[in-house]
DNA sequence: ACCTGAACACCGTTCAAGT
DNA sequence: ACCTGAACACCGTTCAAGT
């Protein structure tokens, strides 16, 4: 905040003449970063999962461009213009796939939560100066981990590390898209609700 | 830092004794809210779908219960023991569950970001109380959007909000497992993975 | 060797006072 | 009406000084 008004030749109290909180402010600047993010579906020649790989690609590179937005985004559903025309290229996405609209409908919530919570993760990792490399501790772990009492994890050791974080997100899209396409999960269970109850107290 | 230490009785300077940063104390709070997540696969006798989505359920449930822990675990993986024990726990329940190693590794850091993502939002929907009210924001912003520009978004204005949030996380977890199972996805087209180099700059 | 009071260098937000 | 300097109430972290 004190930063921002700096480089805007003022005194931070004048942000708030225009944004209420400094969550306002991200969430507006979200909406504008959002608004960089490619839409290719008019040019449609490449098959609709391509296109919509392409898109939620490219929402990540946006947020990567700036780390503290990407931070809070997953923290802040963005509802500005941009948003919304990110949300509709990729409800027509779904919909050119064949995808049945209930399915649709929370399917983008979970893409947009993947890609979000992907690049905020990853955020961390490469601007912050002083964190602790989690990639290196979660390897030495894993690596120093015993078959007898981990055996799945030692066995694993690994494929858990393996491949790149472009490698592993696209995978993840391609899990995630394949589950919101397969109709059976569409209805769940009535007597699984129950587990997710929240105890009083 | 200084609420903690006056909880303790003591100077917040005495903390750097046993923490190097507020990360790492988070880190180390994180394993321990993992130690309390139920895993119920020794009695066996539920499908593991159930009881993968109970260990789920239960690790999205710790969390909420300290939403400032909830909130750093987007960007912190946990290395610890008990951290340790849920992977090696939900790697053995898509072991039962036949699914192919390969995809199996892959999958347990897509669950534990789908599990820790959901908390992390939750988390503040609920206890931070300056907070801009998401849910009802986005809601407005749906209802009022014009069929001719947002078509899809105006048609599945209802379905999009519709749920309660547990029959979502749920759904998602469905959705996730599901694409894990499907052995098509195991493998990415080389010729995608370009897509997600980061620009130099 | 282990602990800590006090200081340092920051935050976001408010509000009375200025133009 | 619109803007802002200064103050308020916080942070995490460091380090010299204490036991």
């Amino acid at each position: 905040m004190r930063r921002l008004a700096a480089a805007l030749d003022t005194g931070a109290a004048s942000l708030y003449v225009y944004f209420r909180s400094t969550e306002q402010l991200y969430a507006a600047l979200l909406d504008e970063l959002i608004g960089e993010v490619a839409l290719p579906s008019l040019g449609a020649e490449e098959p609709w999962r391509d296109r919509l790989a392409t898109v939620m690609t490219s929402y990540v590179m946006v947020l990567f461009e700036f780390p503290s937005v990407a931070r809070l985004s997953v923290f802040t559903r963005p509802s500005g213009p941009n948003s919304l025309r990110l949300l509709e290229e990729l409800l027509s996405l779904l919909d050119e796939g064949g995808v049945e609209s209930g399915a649709a409908a929370w399917g983008v919530d979970l893409l947009i939560q993947y890609a979000t919570s992907t690049a905020a993760e990853h955020s961390t990792r490469n601007e912050q100066p002083g964190t602790i490399d989690d990639d290196s501790d979660v390897s030495r772990a894993i690596a120093t981990v015993s078959a007898d009492t981990h055996p799945h994890l030692s066995k694993l050791r690994d494929a858990l590390v393996a491949g790149e974080a472009q490698e592993r997100f696209r995978w993840g899209l391609e899990v995630i898209l394949t589950g919101i396409a397969d109709q059976k999960v569409a209805r769940v269970p009535r007597s699984y609700l129950s587990l997710l109850k929240r105890p009083s107290g």
